[in-house]
DNA sequence: ATATTATATTAGTATCAATCTAACTTATTT
DNA sequence: AAATAAGTTAGATTGATACTAATATAATAT
């Protein structure tokens, strides 16, 4: 697994989360979303392409497998982490922003045994399903 | 409290750790400990300086009391993470490793809350203290 | 106190990440 | 085909991290 920086996990994610339903994610849609403007959303794609983790496509992107592979990890990590946060009382929205600033730093095995330890929550607090995969 | 980088974090950790006992810390010696060249290190430490972490005296180097609390902070946060990894069943000595490269982004209060809800560990996984002050 | 040696600093360069504007090209849609 | 929208290239900037080579400043030894 290559190392990310935070722009480009936050790409990542906008990119899955924009390509919920059958409307492909453009370049523009990433710019109006990330609020930054199209070269500069250009140059991260760029790097993330480079990296495997994305395809385009007459200006659609996607996820590859493993930009599949990585995004699944990360929102694991994240939402383990999440529980973790609002077990000790932290606000759901809070610990959502405070962890995407280090989910995509955290091992993945290391958050599955921890996960592991605190009982493979099925949910984040968000109601969201954690994939135990 | 002002954002730092991980190299930062990382020279912070070094200044405090290396200037135990009488022997102040010099540029060299965080060159030879860091393991990078000495104009890297100046660059680092005027970083370090501009944002009031440390303070310099003909050639020593030293935190300030800004520092000392940012250091404290994130060893702190560190330690508390080592409990959880280590409690998780997580090698003591891979959590360190892992925990140095995100530790400087945790939040300390919810650094705190998270100790609160593990049991406010005294002693880290290589038994060093834990300030919970 | 001077010469030597060690240390620190400056200057200049390089790379990578993140960002922008302006210009240009390629699609899409009238 | 003309007009509009979207994507891309080019060129610049800033911040962080590094380096080498040169210079300046201390510290030490003679």
């Amino acid at each position: 697994m290559e190392n990310i920086t935070k722009k480009e996990r936050d790409c990542l994610i906008t990119i899955k989360e924009s390509s919920n339903g059958p409307f492909p994610v453009r370049l523009k849609d990433l710019s109006a979303s990330m609020n930054i403007k199209p070269p500069s959303v250009l140059e991260i794609l760029t790097r993330l392409q480079e990296k495997g983790l994305i395809k385009k496509d007459r200006g659609m992107v996607a996820l590859t497998d493993k930009g599949e592979e990585t995004y699944k990890r990360i929102v694991m990590i994240h939402r383990t982490l999440e529980v973790l946060y609002s077990r000790s009382g932290i606000d759901a929205n809070d610990a959502c922003k405070k962890i995407g600033n280090f989910d995509f730093l955290v091992d993945y095995d290391d958050a599955k045994k921890i996960s592991a330890s605190i009982g493979n929550p099925k949910t984040c607090p968000h109601g969201k399903k954690i994939d135990g995969s």
